[in-house]
DNA sequence: AAATAAAAATGTAATCATTACAAATTTAAT
DNA sequence: ATTAAATTTGTAATGATTACATTTTTATTT
């Protein structure tokens, strides 16, 4: 499914931004940031806002077309993998990574309605397990 | 277990403050922000300061005493309740409720180091539904 | 108890992500 | 082409969090 088909079915209506944004979204599924959004698109629409980006995000996320990931204390990012799926921050590089399995979808817990379910888990990612390793047989410091 | 126990059983140093912070969280698990925490403490310790809150929080959190939670994405809010929970976010009222079950505890996952885990469901809670039929019957609009 | 050094608290200023808002532009329909 | 509504844009404001230098407290030693 592409970005406009994607935007259609949620509703939203169409504009050269918001197809752009969401076209990058689903092209780069590391969870970006709004700056790294506006960075990477402002080259390719020079009159782009950054207003426009937050704008379109939290439309797109309250349509349900992307998700709003709100682990990292100091940013939020997005995703446009829409299915539920688990997030692994590492806690070192500030990484996001997509992990199997995760909570259940469920509807309604506890007589409260459910709209979004998120497993956050934050930790020492691989990588980073792995260069400690290193920086350690190396008697090196951070 | 008293606040002054839990901070030394996470070897944090005592200080009039510090024990102040942990009791209060202690006895208000509704997950207050710095905001809350530091207008309640203000009368009985005139001299508080927001950063002292700031940095006693960073520092609990970084020792274990207490749990940071980021669910939501204007504000950073803190919870005595170490054990792995889940929360619910109400996207109406912003209140944060405790709910069973939730993700287990587990020690790795794909390789990465897992130190935390956090479950979170948005959606709309039981009163605020309860309300909406409310309104709904009363032809009230927001 | 006085002296000393380390840790912690304090207050102000700075930072930075996000939002508000008004003006300009674009879109879609008539 | 006209018009109205929606969207974008840029600037300014907001507000949570952090940096940092100073003051105060705490714990230890003499």
């Amino acid at each position: 499914m592409d970005a406009v088909s994607r935007l259609e079915t949620h509703h939203v209506r169409l504009s050269v931004q918001r197809i752009a944004i969401m076209r990058y979204l689903m092209e780069h599924l590391t969870h970006p940031t709004v700056d790294e959004i506006y960075t990477a698109l402002s080259p390719s629409i020079p009159t782009l806002s950054k207003t426009t980006v937050y704008n379109a995000l939290k439309l797109l996320s309250e349509q349900g077309a992307i998700q709003t990931l709100t682990i990292d204390e100091h940013y939020t990012c997005y995703d446009a993998e829409i299915l539920p799926h688990a997030h692994f921050l590492c806690k070192r590089c500030g990484k996001i990574y997509d992990v199997e399995g995760g909570v259940g979808k469920v509807k309604e817990i506890e007589g409260h309605c459910v709209q979004e379910v998120h497993a956050y888990y934050k930790g020492i990612c691989k990588d980073c397990q792995e260069k400690e390793v290193f920086l350690k047989e190396n008697e090196i410091t951070n």
